[in-house]
DNA sequence: TGTAGAATCGTTTTT
DNA sequence: CGATTCTACA
């Protein structure tokens, strides 16, 4: 094992982390402090004192860190990162269940499915079980047509805040969606009804993960035990964003010996929505007694100029641990910002400092646009193609929600588990002539013969139409000609699955069918690294990291900010800083919700090493005029440059862009027609 | 009654 | 684009 040289390596705010990191520990670290390297150390640290790799558990916010993190543990000590646990939270959750889920005591219903979960139970994603309570709205027969009646995707959004705050459904009600506060009673019986289904079918959704471990490590001293007893230390990065439901969890798994610590920074807590607590950060000292409390206030990441700006932005929020946060990077330029006219003004803007910082040989990987909503990178992303220049996507549909894949996948499911609602409700579906009503006839009949032989030879109790038997023969032939494959390597029945009526399927359906043929192709090439099925999904319902097509590694990144968390680049540029778009209108209505957007502001801005753009337009997609974001015009002015000031100062000065686009608004394309440009502009790189 | 196809709508953020 | 709703037809 090679010797590492902490003192060499690490500030000594970081060191004291490091040598004093035993029993409940809270380090309060800023942006850009060396977080990361901090937990990295002190693994590698713990490692070096003997403590077996198998005792150590490393909890992130995502799964793509966690390898991260562990990857570099690898490299400092020679540990084999195999053997280290880490994850996020479902993932750690879901390993733990694979184990211990048919102790759950679960109460019997009407349908005698009570007890546990199998083991290999499958994972739901969020469209999933938005569907899955779909039928299940369906059938309590409500009243969804007279009056405004709650959606799946309300009923799952509350019900999942609910759960992860740990509070009443009703509460929950009260805070998200109080129009519906009155009907809690029925959105609690279709939650009734989903919870059987999920059962029936073997399978959870993310936030049973979660639940159904610390509904188990309460009631099972013998599976806390076990459990608990497992780990020495525990580790978690990004504690900000942890909810209560997962402060529990922690609670219940933590060790006899203490040694628990927990990295975070309040002001970049930015996952309210999903049931995020900044008071699980503040009570931290409160919950585990005797915890010591350590500061990272050191930046590496910024410019002077670009942290104070930063430090200007958060110090409009009340709510916060009081931080003084200091640069030791020499100065350079000031954020500049930039009033265009319409979207696409912005977007040329963008792009041509993006073209400029490019012929100075910034490498593109070095730069990104980040946006408040995903749809806010259209203009961006359309000039870009328009001039050639690649970008890499992040935040759009991940590989594994693509509806094609979701498809492929299906077919895998219903084999794994001929049970599953969900999976043959979608098999069903795009087969024509089958609607809604007939899948669900069908499902009930073939979910009791659990072997794909019988299915195929099943003669229905009920007489199929001729449209409806056109569409069960082409299904039944696809699974015919997959069955002899099922046995074998997830990676080949995907394969055949390509060859078989579902490429015809697509061709019909879809214009860029090839490309998504290719898709599936990329699906079976990473399947291959799979001996089972049961394996394969488990693993992709909780991974993050594949994008499929299009990882060039040098590419300029186009992402949301709450995809950019934890990242850094050179260059920075911040778009749409617009009234109603950034805060977002919605959020304000929330308690606290400037306050959060705000944050996420912060986090944006400090995600820049050197240059930071804010840019804005003044005229908004349909024409009118926006005002500037409330967070550009409460900014102390001298904190930044803009071509107007410029000029101010020196009137040689040029500005080579033009802030105001030449048309009217009146005259402005209309929304469709850059919607259909868009469609053009992909259908062109496929 | 159930399905297909057309028209219309909208979009916060994610494990 | 995807999701949802409306409309015409079997």
């Amino acid at each position: 094992m090679p010797t590492i040289n902490f003192e060499k390596e690490l500030n000594a705010e970081q060191l004291k982390v490091i040598h004093e990191g035993d029993g409940p520990c809270l380090v309060l670290a800023g942006a850009g402090s060396g977080k990361t390297r901090t937990i990295v150390y002190r693994m590698a640290y713990l490692l070096e004192k003997g403590i077996p790799p198998e005792q150590i558990l490393l909890l992130t916010f995502t799964n793509k860190a966690a390898r991260e993190m562990l990857t570099r543990v690898e490299e400092l000590t020679g540990v084999n990162p195999r053997r280290l646990c880490g994850g996020t939270f479902h993932s750690a959750a879901n390993r733990f269940l694979r184990e211990f889920a048919g102790l759950l005591c679960l109460p019997s219903e009407a349908s005698g499915v009570g007890g546990g979960f199998a083991r290999g139970f499958g994972i739901l994603d969020e469209e999933d079980a938005k569907s899955l309570i779909k039928l299940a709205v369906k059938e309590g027969g409500f009243d969804t047509g007279a009056k405004k009646f709650p959606s799946p995707a309300i009923i799952k959004s509350v019900s999942s805040f609910a759960l992860n705050s740990q509070i009443l459904l009703e509460d929950a009600l009260e805070m998200k969606q109080p129009a519906f506060y009155d009907l809690a009673e029925d959105i609690k019986r279709i939650i009734g009804i989903y919870e059987r289904k999920k059962r029936e079918s073997n399978m959870m959704d993310f936030d049973d993960l979660l639940f159904l471990l610390v509904k188990l490590l309460r009631e099972n001293p013998v599976v806390r035990a076990s459990l608990s007893g497992r780990f020495a230390y525990i580790l978690i990065d990004e504690y900000q964003d942890t909810n209560p439901l997962q402060a529990e969890m922690i609670r219940l798994l933590s060790p006899k010996s203490g040694n628990i610590l927990v990295v975070g920074d309040d002001a970049q807590s930015i996952y309210s929505f999903r049931g995020a607590a900044i008071a699980n950060i503040l009570n931290f000292p409160k919950v585990y007694s005797g915890a010591k409390v350590f500061r990272l206030e050191i930046n590496y990441r910024s410019t002077p100029e670009i942290l104070n700006l930063a430090n200007d932005i958060i110090s409009k929020n009340t709510a916060q641990f009081p931080k003084n946060l200091k640069s030791v990077k020499d100065s350079f330029v000031k954020p500049f910002m930039h009033q265009a006219g319409t979207g696409a003004d912005e977007a040329r803007f963008v792009v041509d400092k993006i073209a400029a910082l490019r012929r100075e040989g910034v490498p593109a990987k070095s730069i990104a646009v980040l946006f408040r909503a995903t749809h806010h990178s259209q203009p961006v992303e359309l000039e870009l193609g328009r001039r050639g220049i690649q970008f890499e996507y992040r935040g759009g549909t991940r590989f594994f929600e693509r509806s094609h894949i979701k498809d492929a996948l299906a077919y895998l499911r219903a084999f794994a588990n001929p049970s599953d609602e969900t999976a043959w409700q979608r098999i069903l579906l795009m087969h024509g002539g089958i609607g809604p009503a007939s899948a669900q006839k069908i499902f009930i009949e073939i979910r009791e013969l659990q072997s794909f032989e019988h299915i195929a030879n099943h003669n229905f109790g009920f007489a199929l139409g001729e449209k409806i038997k056109f569409g069960w023969n082409k299904l039944i032939g696809t699974i015919k000609n997959l069955i002899p494959h099922k046995e074998k390597n997830p990676s080949e029945l995907i394969r055949a699955l390509a060859n078989s009526d579902y490429a015809v399927y697509l061709a019909t359906e879809y214009e860029n069918s090839k490309d998504r043929l290719e898709d599936i192709g990329q699906l079976a090439a990473f399947a291959a690294n799979y001996p089972t099925l049961e394996d394969f999904l488990s693993e992709i319902a909780l991974y993050d990291g594949f994008t499929g097509r299009g990882q060039t590694g040098d590419a300029i990144v186009l992402s949301t900010i709450h995809q950019a968390k934890g990242l850094e680049w050179d260059t920075v540029f911040i778009i749409n800083l617009a009234d109603m778009a950034f805060p977002n209108q919605r959020a304000l209505f929330e308690d606290g919700g400037v306050e959060e957007e705000r944050r996420l502001f912060y986090v944006a801005a400090t995600r820049a090493e050197k240059k930071l753009f804010l840019t804005f337009p003044l005229i908004g997609p349909q024409g009118d005029y926006v005002q500037p974001s409330m967070f550009l015009s409460e900014l102390d002015d001298d904190l930044l440059e803009s071509a107007a000031k410029k000029y101010q100062e020196n009137s040689e000065y040029i500005d080579e862009d033009v802030p105001f686009s030449d048309t009217p608004p009146e005259k402005r394309p209309q929304e469709k027609d850059w919607r259909k440009r868009s469609f053009l502009r992909s259908v062109d790189e496929l």
